[in-house]
DNA sequence: ATTTAATCGAGACGGTACGTCATGTCTTATG
DNA sequence: CATAAGACATGACGTACCGTCTCGATTAAAT
């Protein structure tokens, strides 16, 4: 009826939720959790979490956006092939890793959950297709790439792959998809002779 | 105990769990789905569909199969851009009908259960992606694109951005997108003069 | 810790407090009382009930006495039966109307807390006995009983078949259930001529 | 939605319940056994209890009337205070034996669910209310009573008062009663010489 | 043609988790 | 400093599905 005051939260409570839930997630993956898990692990009672959270996919959203954020940091070192090789390959060793459970879980909620799927869009992969869009652009700017090229495409072109591979597993992540990626895509931008 | 026999299966059931499953799959979404539910409309038992699946998701990708096949279909006209735009159009059109709702429920149910995984990777995208690095392979030969471009890796840029605002919703899918990637990826592939 | 004050007792609270209480009762059976509700509609805070009532059943005790006390008085106009008839009809019209819901719902209430069971024997349900028992003692000394009948047993043969149809409901509560219990208890109990 | 099919019935399963719940019921009083304990001492999913009774009131009702039933048996020797004071003595052991925790609790689940009400009257107390009344009934054929007596208000003038005390504890439970009973009620009723 | 054994529809079973409600205690800010 | 407001841990509620397990009642193959 009345919606919760926000001032009066427990920050104990809510910390141990959000630690409870990243454990839990990584090792069993988002879509073997469940909220009385969570709630047994952290010490909590259920409602505290229905209280905060409207569904299980939020809360793991807001415990994935605390956990990941560094990697969508783009270095810039005037090399725009180097930086993204650098970018990638950083994006490519987190999904490498037992995070990947976590990750793949949570878009398999997002597909049933149209909150979760805004939420990771807005949150997390706009935020950091930008930095990667504004690399390109600059080195554009720089005359690295063609003028006359879709900054946005090209993001996708590159990352989306990566993506691609961890969810369908089409083929196994590595390094190796980065390189011919880079090669197919960026190389093709570049000012022709 | 004994394995089931598949002489003594029955047409008129397994015909109806197929239909069933699809008709609920397309309306409510592949994750809302229930194998009760499968069983009641079908008017079928639920040891009837345990008994010839071993998963939910296992008889989904049996559904799915069976309902996509065309679309892997690539033309050949002799213009590699033009067949590819006709096939990567196709691809959207069917993620952007009702039927998307299925495929991404799917994939969802892949990323916790490998069978469906390990499924939806060999028996559909494998098999799709097959005839688009042959019809690539082609062009190469033909003199449309380098010699020495990585076909695989090309798909992989053509398509997986696709896959990617289907799943991530960072942008809705449409022909748009279809020509920005072959502007950024297939003409940077171009025989330089 | 500090035990409560009574001096700095809020009277606007109390009063509230034993309002709503008794509205909720009536109207909703006492079993299906809840403090919060009570708290909800006194606009009060829970601890505030909590502070003054060790339970439920102990303020609803507190609002059931409040509100009874009138039923245990007794006339006497020199006619025994005259009398108990009175009396006994205006218990059962009480028992009739909404007000018994609060009354059935307490007595449940007091099945599992002993502490209302004690309240409600020793401050309501024996201060209703001791007029009844006088004033059948009273008609001893008049003549009109014999001298030897235990009056607190024949209070209990007459009041406490009203008590078990208003419980027990193997019949409905009437005026005829009064007549017949004094033409069966209270006539074997005149002088033998 | 499907009414459950009681041929299908697990013996073991509804045997096991009834056990469960009469022992719960007994050893800490009908209102603080949940259907969950019931469920967990009993080895058996919620579900099936909740297939098969409506309620927490519905499911100790019939262990009740599995449990009791023989004390509604009525002595005929030929002397009806003697057969009443037996009787009667019979039903006061009962209600000062730990089974009284499971009546009383009962009779409280009973104020509060209608259905509950409903199945003791007429399952229970009307069933053993009969055999009582017949009792009555011989003895003024044989002229141990008089014959204006209503037999129904004598019965009741009998037996509610050991309810009340069961129920209201004003007074303990105990032979005494049944004695001070049949002196004030029984006696009267005799034919006046 | 009869037997016989697996499949079928149905649905009860032991479970797990759901999301909600009320409990009684604890915390904060307000008057 | 008692209050109202309400967050908290706890625990039971009744429901939805899970995957397994009987039940007869069809089949369809091997006698």
């Amino acid at each position: 009826m009345t919606p919760p005051n926000a001032a009066r939260r427990s920050e104990r409570a809510h910390r141990a939720i959000l630690e409870a839930a990243y454990a839990l997630a990584v090792d069993r993956g988002a879509a073997k959790v469940t909220i009385e898990a969570i709630a047994a692990r952290a010490g909590v009672g259920k409602q505290t979490i229905y209280r905060w959270w409207p569904s299980k996919g939020a809360l793991l959203l807001d415990v994935l956006i605390d956990a990941v954020g560094a990697v969508s940091e783009m270095p810039d070192t005037g090399d725009v092939t180097a930086d993204l090789k650098a970018q990638m390959t950083a994006v490519t060793r987190l999904f490498q890793s037992d995070f990947a459970r976590f990750y793949t879980g949570l878009i398999a909620e997002a597909q049933g959950d149209e909150a979760v799927a805004r939420g990771l869009a807005e949150q997390l992969l706009d935020r950091a297709d930008g930095p990667r869009r504004a690399r390109l652009a600059k080195a554009q700017r720089d005359g690295e790439l063609r003028a006359d090229v879709d900054v946005a495409a090209a993001a996708e072109a590159l990352y989306a792959p990566i993506y691609y591979r961890l969810l369908l597993r089409t083929a196994p992540l590595g390094v190796d998809q980065v390189h011919a990626l880079l090669d197919v895509v960026l190389d093709g931008l570049r000012p022709r002779e």
